[in-house]
DNA sequence: CCGCATCCCTATAGATACTG
DNA sequence: CAGTATCTATAGGGATGCGG
């Protein structure tokens, strides 16, 4: 930890261009490695490896042998992974509005702005 | 850019450990080389140097000659610089949340869930 | 001196190849 | 499938440079 300030203590765990990404894959239904290892970025496996063992350190992911098929472990998001959403959300916004030609869904946009609450909540119970 | 995805997007801007804080330093209203420089988390000099000119042709940050201390340069958020205090808003709830200890005012964190809007507004306007 | 930019070197992030 | 090993590229720390 760099100081007590808590825009840097976020940016402790977040502040490269890997992590996030994983957050996201998980809001979006992800489970498996496999699942993260092919999202169009291009995760590399070892990057991938090294973010999960730090989510789960830290408490936003927690993983699972996966019932029906034990070779593979699912991850899933805490409840401080879930707190993750907003900023998920303010990161989509914001992109959105100052970057034409990006995949959002307008619809997407129209809820963080006008029902915002309701929006997290939806988000939160697709998870569950 | 290594996708159209918002987030990754946004992460390509903000994916690192420096970014951000200077976003943070400026939305507390510093406006100097100096100023950033002397935050407690004690960026170098080149890194700073990189990551302002970065804002600024990202169209985040504007500069211009300080006219009381021609030897100065000022910096400020842009629209699109200020947009992101929704953003700090959210880190800044989410780590006060799940890590104790951090400096952080408890009426900020009230006023972020309870009226927000008046809070991004309020702090907009301080900034103008 | 002061304010900032550049240089150089090390540490770490990340890409590719490989393995239990 | 889910990683580790190895190698390379880049980020970042500290010193130094350079124009007021």
């Amino acid at each position: 930890m760099r100081s007590d300030c808590p825009v840097s203590y976020a940016l402790d765990f977040f502040g490269d261009k890997w992590t996030f990404l994983i957050v996201r894959d998980l809001v979006e239904g992800k489970k498996f490695y496999k699942d993260f290892l092919n999202s169009k970025e291009g995760i590399a496996t070892n990057i991938l490896s090294d973010r999960l063992k730090k989510l789960e350190r830290n408490g936003i992911v927690e993983s699972k042998v996966y019932e029906k098929l034990k070779t593979q472990k699912e991850y899933a998001l805490t409840e401080k992974g879930k707190d993750l959403i907003p900023l998920l959300i303010e990161m989509m916004v914001w992109s959105d509005k100052h970057h034409t030609g990006l995949a959002v869904n307008p619809d997407f946009i129209r809820r963080a702005n006008t029902s915002r609450e309701e929006l997290i909540s939806a988000i939160r119970l697709r998870l569950d």
